[in-house]
DNA sequence: CTGGGTGCAAACTCTTTGCATTCGG
DNA sequence: CCGAATGCAAAGAGTTTGCACCCAG
């Protein structure tokens, strides 16, 4: 029952940390292989996922796409770019949430999750790009 | 490059319209087939992409499952029961949100998404019911 | 020692796609 | 007619799982 301190748990874990750019799992696994081949990908969604569950690390669901994950806990939210996939924290505070969590049908809130939906800089660079051409 | 009427959208659309409980892609395959077997998941699938990409439905991404179908397109919020699943409206508007849209390292939004978390009344019983054993 | 963790591959869920056929306009 | 839409089955992406082996405590 006692959780173990193994050399992979710590490898994904600082490898998240290390990636700032909300990486998915996927690109957890090829940076993780990257300098440890030997680790499986049946392990770092493993070690992900025990990470989220225990509040060490967000998971990001995006709209169309694999779960991204922060290794950031404290209260932000993300924008997702339509375009290139790019995800970014909002790290803007959205105190007027909390006082929101009530009037839903008899649920008992636990959580909840606030996603922006746009255009980086550089994708509304390229559409005006395209526009004029 | 013209739209076509068919059948299979009418019934897929009413089929949505009728079931209240923001079903799944697989659980509106179930209803439909139930009456029209010959109709495709396939199909089925192809309809509810084209209603959500045109506004005529929103899709609903709940964390650690499958997508679901919401045929209200006013705007409104979901609560997912982390227990059974279920998943129920907020009607509760947000006017917060709208000024919430900026300040967000450049990205241009064009949307967001906002879900919460808890527990419906039933799951919130059996809960105290498990505690009292 | 011992059972939690790992690696591998296979399975699984949800969704999309290629292709021949059908049918709405 | 003609090509958008369908049905089928197969493929695809992302993730989980069964099992034998391994190693942290």
């Amino acid at each position: 029952m006692q959780e173990r301190n193994t050399l992979q748990k710590r490898i994904v874990h600082e490898t998240l940390i290390r990636m700032c750019n909300h990486p998915t799992a996927d690109e957890v696994v090829a940076e993780v292989q990257s300098t440890y081949p030997t680790i499986s990908r049946a392990t770092v969604y493993r070690i992900l996922n025990k990470l989220a569950d225990s509040g060490e690390a967000l998971r990001i669901r995006i709209n169309n796409g694999a779960d991204h994950f922060d290794h950031q806990t404290f209260p932000h939210y993300h924008v997702h770019c339509s375009s290139c996939g790019k995800v970014a924290d909002v790290t803007m505070p959205v105190k007027e949430l909390g006082s929101m969590l009530s009037d839903t049908s008899g649920y008992k809130i636990l959580g909840y999750s606030l996603q922006f939906d746009g255009l980086c800089p550089e994708c509304q660079k390229n559409e005006e790009i395209e526009a004029g051409a």
